[in-house]
This record gives structure tokens, sequence and C-alpha cells, in this order.
DNA sequence: GGCCGTCGATATGTATACAATGATCGCGTA
DNA sequence: TACGCGATCATTGTATACATATCGACGGCC
């Protein structure tokens, strides 16, 4: 069965270009598999096998574990011994942490952000919010999704920490994971004029503000989550032998 | 060259309960990595060869490979394409970065862990202090750094926010690479007696002062640096070719 | 009729073999 | 003597083969 490799890529393409843009490809597949799942277009829960994948992408195994891995560790997936790759799934202690965290970093960045934007940043910036409300009024919510988070990691970039901004991102991709799950269907995260509205207060330099209008946007998102423990799993037996 | 395999683990042990111990091998084995490049008996630079890190452990290449992988996620080493595995080498801006982040996380925790904290964990972080001090005294500096390193994290840890606790251990081990780099060789990081200061804040609940003492901490810390970007690899084209 | 044990299929974990690339060292020539 | 060039070697990148554990289903047994 894993035999039957993708028709194209042995003869050709495959082969040509291997090893210097190697690197490159593997990137690409991880951001099509994360996109994939911070797009909702897998969701939690669902299987990653490696066969499959290599076979999409291409790729013999090797390659696929290896991304695996990393999206194990960015904790997009969960890798469990010897079942195997799938899309985490968030409790609802990594949902508030993940929250709590974002309220700390992304707010405690807003004063440096505020001083340093420039008027390109502001530019862009626009351009990412109005996608946005574009890709919502259009019905296209994957997208939608997508670029918030984009938004805000983008945001965080501008303070200059690149560690904080691998961060935030991060923080950014698993809350879309935990808008999968806890999310209510007609309810988007972030409200469509929200960040329009952020961006005003940069442009004016005002760092305070921007910063306690970024402390209610997250606090607006968490709250309209509907965390309740389903645990639909394992269901009974667990309490009973907690006794 | 690479045929010379540990002789223990062919024949018995390494065989036998090959498969569930596997991951708490590959576990076991990070850890060691880990710790060496954090006590600085791996230096920032060196070299770390696939071959001979697979016949130390006593695993194949695929094995190590998973791990510096990982190593490389956490910033500690560095794989460059087609030059392999090393220590990472911080740069200046990263310095910056790892400590600013620090600054905000660990300080912000504060609050919440003098809320937290146990009089378990108070005994435990004595503890950790208390080794700490001896290490230093003894002169075992390897010792100290990373028990100073734990010592830290394991604070973060009682915030109950797994991920900023995360967070902070990862730049706990970075910061021990910035010292190694950059640090005076006599003066180590922590003043022996900050930890035990910390500690009684917490103890008396004071979260105010706690954070306030993190900060200076942190700054001292930072301010002990000698950040000097050594450049000494390709040391005068560039500035010729800058002018 | 329901439950337990066993068998087969599927997928992962690990090791090894092969290929490609960059580095090092030696040689020849100016 | 120093520089440029070429070959060999060391080391990583990738794929594949084999071993092993887990899951589902079927059949026998109680």
């Amino acid at each position: 069965m894993n035999q039957r490799q993708t028709v194209a890529e042995r003869g050709g393409a495959g082969r040509t270009g291997k090893n210097g843009e190697g690197a490159e490809r593997h990137e690409e597949i991880h951001r099509s598999i994360s996109d994939a799942i911070i797009e909702h277009r897998l969701r939690p829960g669902a299987r990653l096998r490696e066969d499959a994948l290599a076979e999409v992408f291409g790729i013999s195994r090797t390659g696929i574990r290896k991304i695996l891995q990393r999206l194990a560790l960015e904790q997009l997936v969960t890798l469990t011994p010897r079942r195997g790759a799938s899309v985490t799934r968030p409790t609802a202690e990594e949902a508030k942490d993940v929250f709590d965290a974002r309220q700390m970093i992304e707010c405690g960045l807003m004063p440096e952000i505020a001083l340093r934007i420039t008027d390109d940043d502001l530019r862009e910036l626009r351009d990412m919010a109005r996608r946005e409300r574009q890709a919502l009024k259009s019905g296209e919510q994957s997208t939608a999704i997508r670029l918030s988070a984009d938004f805000h990691a983008r945001l965080a970039r501008i303070s200059g920490n690149a560690t904080l901004a691998d961060f935030v991102e991060r923080l950014c991709s698993r809350s879309s994971l935990i808008l999968a799950v806890y999310g209510n269907p007609g309810h988007l995260g972030c409200e469509s004029h929200d960040h329009d509205d952020l961006i005003g207060f940069l442009e004016a330099g005002n760092g305070e503000r921007a910063q306690a209008f970024m402390g209610r946007h997250l606090k607006a998102i968490e709250a309209s989550l509907s965390i309740v423990e389903e645990e639909a799993e394992a269901p009974d037996l667990h309490r009973i032998f907690s006794d």
C-alpha cells in the first residue's frame, strides 16, 4: 500500500532539486499542515497517518515524521506513543493557560509596539484587518480565523523581540485550536472592528490605551468560549475509581 | 569508524525492553545533552556529530536526529543545513530579547505565585537555594548554573500556568547559554543570597515586592554580562566593506 | 447469548543502506 | 612560495526494510 508513490515525484521534479530545496519543501509542508489545522480544515482529534501524509506530499515517512514532531513541539498535534499523530484537542485548563499567557505577553508588548510602529507596519496591519473583515463578510470563516491569528502574530513581531513574538505566534495557533473546540459556531473570536480600533490607538502612539484595549479584546474572546469539559471518552469509570 | 558500536548495547539490555522504554530512553538522552549544554560542559559552538552521539548513547542516528531536532526547536542547538548540529551561540540581540522576555514573564508571574505557593513549595525552593549556594561554595560552577536555572523554572511552575512555565524553562536554558558566551568567569549570574531573599517575600505573601525584587534580580544578571559582539570569525572584512 | 481469547491487519519505531553535498588536503603551475 | 584546482573523504539527508505493538473481528467457550 505504501508502495504506491505519487506518480509525479519519482521521475522528474522530485529528484531534481532535491537537496537544496529539501528544507524549504519541508517548511512548505509544515505550513500546509499547520494552516489546515489553524483554519479548522483538520479538526481536533483528527488522525494524521504518516503513510497518508507521505503519499499526499510525495515525500517519504522520514520527512513527515520530522514535521509531525515539530508540530508536536508546537503543541498543534499530539503524538501518542504507539497510536500515531492526531490534531491536539486542548483541555479547558490549557485554554485558560493560553489566554492568560496571551494577556500577559500581548498586552505587555503594546507600549513597545506603540513606540516602534512604522507607517509601513500600519499600512500592512490595516490591509490584514481589511482582508479579515472581507473574509468574514463572505463567509470564509477558515480564512478569517487564520488572518486573525496572523494579525496578532504580525503585531507582536513589531516589538522587535523575536523570542516573545515566537511565543505569541504559537499562542495564537493554539488559540485557533481552542476556538475549534470551545468556540460557538456563529461567533468568531475577534470582533470585526476590534483590530481596526487597535490600529487607531497604535497610530496615535497611545501604548497605554492600546494595552488596555488588547486586554479587553482578549477577555472578550475568552468570554465568548463555552468551556465545558466534555470528557466524552472514558466517561464514568475514572470517576468511579477516583473514589 | 561508526561500526564500533558500544559493547553493551547489542547483546542484552539494549534489545530487551526496547520499545516500551524507548521513549523514556530518548527523554533521558535529551536530558543528558541538555544538561551538558546548560552546565557549560558543551560550550557554544561545539559541534555535535550524529555518529559520535549515536555511538556514545548506543542508539542509532535516527534517534539522535530526533533529539537534535527537538533541541534545535528549543534553540539550544543550531542545525545548519549541510553542516550538522552545534551548540547555539546566542547573539547579543538574542540575549537582550531573552532577558526582556524573562523580565516580562517571570515578574508578571510573581503575584500569582505569591498567592498559590504552599509550604511544600517553600521547603523545596529553600532546598534548591541551599544546594545552589553549596555548589557555588565548593566551586562546582556547572552544578550551580543548572540549579539556578532549575530554581527559576520550578518557581514559574508554581503559578499553575503550564504554558508560561514552559516558556520560562526554555528562557532559563537559553540564559545559561548566554552566560557561557557573555558572562564573566568569576561572576556567576545569580547572587548567592538573592534566591533566599526572594523566597522570603513569597513566604510573606508579598507578591508586589517579590515582583520588584525579581525585576532587579534579572536586571542585575543582565548587567553583569559583557555583551560585546565578538564576531571573531570574519573579522575585518565586513567592516571594510561597510564603508 | 454474551464474553474472552486469539488471529490478522495496520501503523508506528528503529536501524541501516544509499545518495548527495560540502570540506579538506594534496598537487601542479605560475 | 603562494594560489588555484581537483580528488578524496567525512558527514548529513533521504528512503526503505524489518521488528513490534495496538486495534478490530471472528470464533469458541461458558
